[in-house]
RNA sequence: CGCGGGAUGGAGCAGUUCGGUAGCUCGUCGGGCUCAUAACCCGAAGGUCGUAGGUUCAAAUCCUGCUCCCGCAACCA
């Protein structure tokens, strides 16, 4: 027997920010799922929420001038705000900071530090001492600095709790090479290859340099570190380890854990080995799906390209935006958002084909016959093929979703839809209308687009819980005939069933005006966002002369210079320091081509300690200025030095 | 020789597992229709499937070399 159970999840978002169009499309899809599975009869929990610990939202805070509890509800209300417009129908809603989840965190970590897994270690990093913060290497700057002050980083040690995960490496790598576990599952090579094959790392869960976070209980130094806080979420929110709900036994094992592709290392080494440290089921399915990009371009604030959801669906419906998104992203792929290709899928889509199915057809029925079918009858050549088509659908689109294809599952939908417009030019139910004695095969033509205007709005109201209603209710069909039942079957609306003329559903959008009205928007708002676009990092602690005298730039004239092979963002640049020249590798090569710098005068930091990058020896460093993007300036003098000249 | 993904008509993609007439959506052009939201339906043009070889009766598909793109990892002195 089938279980009809059915548990899933979106990631619990980081609020240090506002929601996008890249939360909207995880917690939209998941929405439609557990939308669509509820139609087939499932007990379903769907579960989102917010990950709102973390020296990141601490930071936010502090710059607010309020507590971090107060932030992250201000945050959360955004969320939420978002949430209740795009019609998501979560189950519940967890934050990383109500009570029960805090004490079942203390209650999971203490349990894994009892069995072992987890030990005292120490934490190696950068650190920013004015700042007082750890930071990972891809959380640096461009120029290896701290990403908040922008000043120096240097390597340090604070003691740590570490995770034990090397006991569970080999069951991982089965769970990603031999089961559907991961979808898409040709990531998992990747995975396996990067992370397991090296040998899995310790994975560091406790911090002590900051405060913002779960208390670790056995050791008031420390907090837990994001993990095991913030991938806890999806069994303490079903009761595991707390009182507050008693659920655990019901939902888990999740069904669908979906997540975009920046965590899914996350969720697909670090999550399963968490649940086999504490002996639990492990979840069925990881679903990675990737981003959305705007234009083929990383979304980013201070391209001014980030996409408000909230403007999106004013204009054009909420169910517009979602069905937009949906149908665009593939399983795994990126999707490139563009406001055109947003336009004309609506018009195409919505507009043109489903909107307008609904409408002359409904038309018809209120012209020819007064909006009430008569229930003679008269079969077709035509409407096998039709009946055929719309009666397969469900098993199709059931298929497809419990594969999380969802952009499959609506294009299966719309070649139904394009089926009926078809149907309506063979049976050209406008010549039947002219000829009395036709009324009885007009009525079946009619009757059979109903049919499958019915079946079709059915399966997609998972996919849009608002506008499909409307639909519902201009073929005239009652809450009785729309049901998952009723979606696989024809003949369901009564013989004769009366229609009801409505407004339009999906009206026609003009592109050209909705571009230049949304570049103008976008245009607005990009000032805003540049606000923040550049502050002037904060002054270094006070130097002596005798400090800034240690520091010996030179001019020097840039003779050779070449990328360095396997970096992106290296430049190997040989130079006459007229004191016999020298090699400097610098990071700029993606703001300057070498023929650019060829034959220039730098200024070099000359007595800077030798390293090597990616390989390659560098004696120096290059003078340059962070420019407001985040991009890089070279400094060049602007007189003729001679070369090995001393700045001071 | 770090790991992986990709290159298919103007655009975006499927097809590659298990070789056998190259397909979809949008766009373009031509035609039809008038019930409908200038929507709908039909037809056509347009691809030596990145490149060079190999295996085969037969290669987008299998093998090898190469080029270019994109992620991850590393790296920004």
């Amino acid at each position: 027997m089938q279980d009809k159970r059915f548990y899933i999840t979106t990631p619990i978002y980081y609020p240090s920010g506002n929601p996008h169009i890249g939360h909207c499309y995880t917690t939209v899809a998941c929405d439609s799922i557990a939308r669509y599975k509820r139609m087939q009869g499932f007990d379903v929990m769907f579960l989102t929420g917010t990950d709102e610990h973390g020296q990141k939202i601490e930071e936010k805070a502090k710059a607010d001038g309020i507590t971090p509890k107060e932030y992250v509800d201000i945050k959360v209300a955004e969320f939420k705000k978002l949430w209740e417009y795009m019609n998501i129908s979560y189950d519940r809603y967890i934050r990383t900071t109500d009570d029960y989840h805090v004490k079942a965190v203390q209650t999971i970590f203490n349990r894994l530090y009892e069995k072992g897994y987890i030990y005292k270690g120490e934490y190696t990093g950068k650190y920013c001492t004015p700042c007082e913060s750890f930071w990972t290497q891809s959380q640096l700057d461009e120029n290896g600095c701290c990403p908040e002050c922008h000043r120096e980083v240097k390597e340090a040690k604070e003691e740590a709790y570490f995770f034990k995960m090397s006991p569970f490496a080999d069951r991982i790598e089965a769970l990603l090479r031999d089961t559907d576990y991961l979808r898409p599952k040709y990531r998992a090579q990747e995975l396996i290859n990067n992370f397991i094959k090296p040998g899995l790392e310790d994975l560091c869960v406790s911090r002590t340099s900051f405060k913002w976070g779960i208390p670790v209980t056995f050791d008031d130094k420390h907090v837990v570190y994001v993990w095991i806080d913030a991938l806890s979420n999806y069994i303490t929110a079903l009761g595991y380890e707390n009182e507050r709900y008693d659920d655990y036994k019901t939902y888990w094992p999740a069904d669908v854990h979906m997540v975009a592709k920046d965590i899914m290392r996350f969720h697909a080494i670090i999550w399963p080995a968490m649940l086999m440290a504490l002996e639990e089921p492990l979840p069925k399915h990881l679903a990675v799906h990737g981003w959305i990009t705007f234009n083929g371009e990383k979304m980013s604030k201070s391209l001014g390209n980030v996409v408000d959801p909230f403007i999106l669906g004013q204009r054009y419906g909420a169910d517009s935006i979602r069905y937009h998104i949906m149908r665009e992203m593939a399983l795994g792929a990126d999707s490139s958002f563009s406001n055109e290709v947003m336009i004309n899928r609506i018009n195409t889509d919505l507009a043109n084909g489903l909107g307008n199915l609904v409408s002359r057809t409904v038309a018809m029925v209120d012209k020819y016959f007064g909006g009430t079918l008569p229930t003679e009858r008269e079969a077709g050549e035509f409407d096998d093929d039709l009946i055929a088509k719309a009666t397969a659908l469900r098993a199709k689109t059931d298929e497809l979703v419990d594969l999380t294809q969802l952009n499959n599952a609506l294009a299966e939908i719309f070649t139904v839809v394009s089926r009926a417009n078809k149907y309506i030019d063979e049976t050209m139910p406008w010549v039947l209308g002219k000829d009395e004695s036709k009324k009885a095969r007009l009525a079946s033509v009619l009757y059979n687009l109903l049919e499958t205007i019915r079946i079709i709005s059915t399966l997609l109201s998972p996919f849009m819980p608002t506008d499909m209603p409307k639909v519902f209710e201009q073929i005239g069909a009652k809450d009785e005939h729309i049901s998952y039942e009723n979606a696989g079957k024809f003949g369901v609306l009564p013989l004769d069933v009366t229609v009801k003329r409505g407004e339009i559903i999906f009206p026609r959008i003009d592109v050209d005006k909705e571009i230049d009205e949304l570049n103008k928007i976008i245009g607005e708002n990009a000032p805003k966002t540049e606000d923040d676009g550049f502050t002037p990092p904060e002054v270094q602690p006070e130097i002596t002369i005798d400090d800034f005298a240690k520091i010996d730039i030179r001019v020097a004239q840039v003779r050779e210079c070449e990328k360095v092979k396997k970096s992106k963002k290296l430049l190997c640049l040989q130079l006459d320091d007229g004191m016999g020249g020298r090699q400097v590798v610098s990071g700029i090569a993606e703001w300057y081509k070498p023929e650019d710098l060829v034959g220039k005068k730098v200024m070099i930091i000359a007595n800077l300690k030798p390293v090597k990058l990616c390989g390659v020896e560098s004696n120096g460093m290059i003078c340059a200025a962070d420019d407001k993007d985040g991009g890089a300036v070279v400094i060049f003098p602007d007189q003729d030095l001679p070369n090995g000249a001393k700045v001071r």
